[in-house]
DNA sequence: GGTTTGACCCGTT
DNA sequence: CAACGGGCCAAAC
């Protein structure tokens, strides 16, 4: 497998893993799947996701809490997170300090060296 | 194999 | 606030 094909599986392992509620900034996603800075492959990947893995792609944002152009989710994006509990501000964006993502859970083993 | 494009990001005007 | 510049990376030409 290319270098390029498994970073894209990656990329959507861990978008299938964002829970209801919560979001993830397109640089979590590209960090969380071992390239950090790689944001925008993260975008251009999301770009040709394959309908039947059904992934929760309307819960990747920009960093600043903006939701993807309108045409992509007919318009729908905003209300699906605000029916998931996604937290808004006053200007329209998503509250990233509030609804971001913590990323999906450690081991056992890198807990307790943590802890 | 160079160039362009895009669901990106951040610091600086 | 908005605009800009520079940096990032994969895909499509």
């Amino acid at each position: 497998m290319s270098d390029a094909e498994s970073f894209r599986s990656r990329v959507y392992a861990i978008t299938a893993q964002i829970p209801r509620g919560k979001v993830a900034s397109y640089g979590l996603v590209a960090l969380l799947a071992g390239r950090l800075g790689a944001a925008r492959a993260v975008g251009t990947a999301m770009r040709k996701v394959p309908r039947h893995l059904k992934l929760p792609c309307h819960r990747v944002l920009k960093s600043n809490g903006e939701l993807a152009p309108r045409h992509l989710f007919s318009g729908r994006q905003k209300q699906m997170l605000l029916a998931e509990k996604v937290h808004f501000q006053k200007n329209g964006r998503v509250d990233m300090q509030r609804s971001e993502w913590d990323g999906p859970p450690r081991s056992k083993k890198a807990r307790e060296v943590i802890e």
